[in-house]
DNA sequence: CTGAAAGCGCTTACAG
DNA sequence: CTGAAAGCGCTTACAG
């Protein structure tokens, strides 16, 4: 017998689910009992408890999240916003998240807002009176913060890839650590002239990012190849500094190049390849972000650095359900470690290191 | 005065958000006058409903949705199941939806599945509980179906870029028009040997697509050229299609090239490049999909068809809503029209056309 | 025009 | 071990 079959016509002719009203009256005793054999709460004869559950489960009874929040002052319901319509980041941060807190029996909101402060608003609104038990901030840039007066909101809060404000908790990427692991696998693989071509300035990303460059170049005593190249996020400005490294007279050339994203190092492939250099031969290149589509598609295939998103998004909602409980989290910014995935661009094929 | 000023602390040294007792109390009425006086339902001193909702407003009383829901048998909130964890189509169908939903006070959870019937369970189960009052389910390919059994499921549910059941509603692209639209554009510019080179065959997407591009053609009195190169939906693929076209003697290329998406045409515009054929003057291409990050990075920008996601997630939510309350809406697929967006592969600038 | 009562679907002390 | 009562925060008939 299929559980549907169970169910009643309402007047309506819809389904009416089955309350646990109607699970106490199947089994014989009364709504508080059913309630405590089907939470196993207290002591009861087990084969009452049993038989409740019995019923129960017959009649598809699915106990109503809204009640119990609404007694329980808690609602299993956690709210996301984001301003990353883009999508680069906040999918990733957002399964990681949803995985993690289906299997708590919480369920997320999903806020989309650009940055029109008044749908902000609307949102944060929604949020508040939907009761969710917490809220978690998501960005697209981890040095820019919403605007959104979110201390003045009721409940607890995390941010992730997103400017963490004073006193608040946030998680991002380790950029620097991350920075330091590409460039020291590609010190480790004998490369010594490794320049560095990455985004704008204005980026917090792009100081740490080089600061991590620099740093695995002065534990090896190598000197950086030139200063870094800063301009945009973009292939055009990849392939701009690729011409300018053929420019080079071949020994003045750098033998690897650490790039800010992976647009930028498939913009410097492109360009290097069309003038006959060798990639991983000649100049091994590594990426940042390890976003498949691009990574994937250079030829040869892009080592870059993961940051590992998912698991982001999963360390902000475990932290938030900690806090939510009233367990003491510490404030500040946790900086989550990225990963190097290895591929052909950086000259390791390296099936060992996957 | 701020809001939140006016909170009390409860014992726990939260903060306690005022309830309609508390409103009722401060103004001196009962909790059920308080309660019509701020749906502005019933008949009432208007001094006295005017006094009511200033109290409310000072003490930053919003009403608790939960129990609201629970007596009117409607949570206004919705459940999004999504197996695109690529995110390339979901994230917009969501920001369409989530934004129209927000307008019209509710909310959606996003449910990011894999395709583990397990895990599917799992949040189908958590959204029944929660007491959604309906489903949206979008997917990454409209000839697949989600491994559940959503018939069984007790609430109205709506496909989006997804299989539809029979005798379900659903919205997907109108591949046919869009393509139609791609290539009468193309012939409206002059070009007449029009070549199609697009995705494997398993995808529904890609027979309707080819139906667009022989229907436009057959309309303006035009041979196909060729049979439609049908392969990967990869630039590599594009790549090797543009290297053949290359490889045919010049009076016997194409004047143009449909691509079934961005990425196939990204690559073919490379292959003509690199050869020296000039992407729009000599042969013109238009993608599919208005993927911006490839759409922009081609040279030049490419010409492509936006499949308008946004638009259909807010549709099938605005569809979703009528159904819930109730009212009469046909069964079957609606195909939302595509439109191009005109960039410069297909060779004309055309800043009207925008 | 206003308020007391009942109820939405649950849980949690508290009596028996 | 089991059940009657009260209550979570609201709304909706129904009396006054």
């Amino acid at each position: 017998m299929k559980n549907a079959d169970a169910s009643l016509l309402d007047a309506t002719g819809t389904i009416a689910r089955a309350t646990i009203k109607d699970v106490a009256a199947a089994a014989g005793v009364s709504v508080s009992t059913a309630s405590k054999a089907l939470n196993e709460r207290g002591r009861m004869a087990s084969e009452t408890r049993e038989r409740i559950q019995a019923v129960a489960q017959q009649l598809g009874f699915r106990p109503n999240a809204m009640a119990r929040a609404l007694v329980g002052q808690r609602s299993f319901t956690l709210g996301l916003l984001t301003n990353d319509t883009y999508g680069r980041f906040t999918l990733p941060i957002a399964a990681g998240l949803s995985a993690a807190m289906a299997d708590r029996g919480v369920s997320v909101f999903l806020c989309a807002i650009d940055d029109e402060p008044e749908r902000v608003r609307l949102n944060v609104n929604a949020m508040e009176d939907k009761r969710v038990d917490g809220l978690v901030v998501s960005g697209k840039r981890v040095d820019r913060v919403l605007p959104v007066d979110l201390p003045a909101v009721h409940m607890p809060v995390v941010y992730v890839n997103a400017a963490c404000p004073p006193g608040a908790i946030g998680f991002v990427p380790d950029d620097e650590g991350g920075a330091h692991a590409a460039v020291s696998h590609l010190i480790s693989l004998g490369r010594k002239r490794i320049a560095h071509v990455t985004g704008p300035r204005s980026f917090s990303a792009v100081g740490l990012r080089e600061q991590g460059w620099q740093r695995a170049l002065s534990e090896a005593a190598l000197l950086c190849f030139g200063e870094a190249l800063s301009g945009e996020w973009s292939e055009a400005f990849g392939y701009a500094a690729g011409q300018r490294f053929v420019s080079y007279p071949v020994s003045e050339r750098p033998d690897a190049v650490f790039c800010g994203n992976d647009q930028i190092a498939r913009g410097l492939i492109d360009a290097l390849t069309l003038s006959g250099i060798r990639v991983p031969q000649d100049i091994a290149v590594v990426g940042f972000d390890n976003w498949e589509i691009f990574a994937t598609a250079t030829r040869p295939p892009l080592t870059t650095v993961d940051m590992a998103l998912k698991e982001l998004g999963r360390q902000a909602g475990l932290t938030l359900l900690d806090m939510i409980d009233g367990k003491p989290v510490e404030a500040g910014q946790r900086r989550l470690p990225c990963r190097l995935k290895v591929r052909e661009s950086c000259g390791s094929p390296a099936p060992w290191a996957e």
